[in-house]
DNA sequence: CGTCCCGATATTGTCGACAATAATTGAGAT
DNA sequence: ATCTCAATTATTGTCGACAATATCGGGACG
C-alpha cells in the first residue's frame, strides 16, 4: 500500500531522479556550480535530457538557474528553512482539515498502523535514528495524500518533500522531541477519526509550528557554532 | 512600484509566456492536444525551447504531459478549482500572518493606495469589469509578496496565479460581491496595519473561503446549465 | 597601484536530424 | 459487419553541432 511509483521511462526522468538523490544526500554540495557537459558525461546522457532534469530540479527549489550564466545547487539557508516550515504549517494544516472531511476509514486505519510501526521502532531505538529522519516525513506525506486535494498534495509531496529531505541530511543535529512528535501524530489521527477538521488542522499547525520553533531556538542558541555552516556558500 | 518584471531574454522564456497567455485567455482551448512541431512552427522556434516552455507550463498545471504520448492543455474541472481555493485559503492566510509581522509601513501604505484605486474604479463601474477581474488578483498578488516568504510567494504568484487567471476567463459568470470583497480587503489591510497577524490570517481565510462557497453554490445551483461546460473535454 | 577595456576561452542557448515509441490505417479472419 | 493484428505514419525522445553570451585573463591607461 505504498505510493504508486510510476517508474521513470525516459532518460530525462531517470537522470532527474538520480541528480535529485545526489543533491538531497549531499553528494553534490549545496551551492556547487553545475556544468552541463560535465554532468551530462557523468550520467552518460546528452545535454538535452540533462537540461530537462535541471529544469525540473529548479521547480523543486533544488537548483537555481540564471539564464546564460548557469545552474548551481540550491544553498541551504536558515531563512529558507523557516519559509518552508511556514508553508508546511499552512498547507498541512489545510490537508488535515480536508482529510477529516473526506478520507475513508481504511485510510485512517492505515495511518494508525503506520504510527504503530513508528512506535515499535521508537521504543527500540529510544527516539533516535529512523523515526524523526524519514518516518516523520512519511507520516506527513501520507496526510497530504489523504487530503484528496491534488494541488496541495503536489506542492507538499513533490515540491517541498525533497527539499525537506535535503535539509534533514544537513541538519542531522537538532531534531529532538521524538516522543512528543509521535504523540502529536497520534492526536492528529484521532481528530481525523472523529472527523473534527478544525481540531485536526489546529493540531497539525501546532505540531509543525512547534518543530519550527525548536529549530529557531537551536539556531539562535548556536550561532557561530556548528550550525553556521548552513550560511556559507560552499563553492568549489 | 509595480512588480519587477525581468523581461525574458531567452527564446524558451518568450515562447513560454506567449503560450501561457494563449492558454490563459483561451486562445488554445482547454484539453486541446499540443503537437510540438506545430507549435514550434507557429511560434517560429525550434522544438528545443518549445519543450522547455511546455515543461514550465506543466509545473504550473497549465498543461499535462504524458511521456511518449504528448501534451495537452489542462482541462478545467470544478474539483480542481475548489482545490485551488483551498490551497489559496491556507497559503494566503499564512501570507497575511507573516506580512503582519514584518512588512514595512511603506508596503502597507502602498496596499491602501491600491485599494483606493480599486474603490475609484469600483464606484465608477458599479462593481463590474476590472475590479473582480484582475484587480482582485492583483491585491492577493501583492499580499503574497508582502509575506516576505519566498516559498509561499513563489507558489501563489508563479504556480497558482495564472491558473486562477485561466479560470477567470472561463468563469466570467459568477464573480459577484465586489462591494463585499473590497470591504474585506480593507479590513485585511487594517489588521496588517495593527500588526495583528492572527486576525489578518483569519480575515483572509474567511475572504477566500467565502469566495469559494459562492462558487460552490453557483455551481450546484446550475448543474447542466451554462457551467457544465467546464466538465467537458473540449478536444479539437 | 588600481581600474577599465579588450581578446581568448568556456559555457549556455538553439537548431536540425535520427532513433524510439505510440497512434492510425488497412487487410484479413471469424 | 466486426474484431484482431500487422504495417505504416506521425509524434515524441535523444543526440551532436553551431551560434550567442558570459567569464577569465592580460594589457593599456589614469
Amino acid at each position: 500500500m505504498t505510493q504508486a511509483r510510476n517508474l521513470p521511462v525516459t532518460m530525462a526522468e531517470r537522470v532527474f531522479e538520480a541528480i535529485q538523490d545526489a543533491i538531497v544526500r549531499g553528494d553534490i554540495a549545496p551551492g556547487a556550480k553545475i556544468t552541463e557537459p560535465d554532468l551530462a558525461r557523468q550520467y552518460g546522457v546528452s545535454r538535452g535530457p540533462l537540461r530537462e532534469a535541471l529544469q525540473r530540479l529548479e521547480t523543486r527549489h533544488l537548483v537555481e538557474r540564471i539564464p546564460h550564466v548557469g545552474a548551481r545547487v540550491a544553498s541551504l539557508s536558515f531563512e529558507r528553512l523557516i519559509d518552508i516550515y511556514h508553508a508546511r504549517e499552512a498547507l498541512e494544516g489545510m490537508a488535515c482539515r480536508l482529510a477529516a472531511s473526506h478520507c475513508d476509514e481504511a485510510e485512517i486505519a492505515s495511518l494508525e498502523a503506520l504510527l504503530d510501526e513508528h512506535a515499535a521502532l521508537h521504543e527500540v531505538r529510544e527516539g533516535r535514528g529512523y523515526f524523526q529522519k524519514e518516518g516523520d516525513l512519511d507520516f506527513h506525506y501520507r496526510i497530504a495524500h489523504a487530503s484528496g486535494n491534488a494541488i496541495v498534495t503536489q506542492i507538499l509531496c513533490e515540491d517541498l518533500y525533497h527539499l525537506m529531505r535535503m535539509y534533514r541530511y544537513k541538519f542531522s543535529g537538532y531534531r529532538g522531541r521524538p516522543h512528543q512528535a509521535l504523540e502529536e501524530h497520534r492526536r492528529i489521527v484521532a481528530a481525523l477519526k472523529e472527523r473534527d477538521g478544525d481540531f485536526a488542522e489546529l493540531l497539525m499547525r501546532r505540531h509543525i509550528a512547534g518543530a519550527r520553533r525548536t529549530i529557531e531556538d537551536a539556531y539562535r542558541q548556536s550561532r557561530g557554532e556548528d550550525l553556521s555552516e548552513i550560511e556559507e556558500n560552499s563553492d568549489e
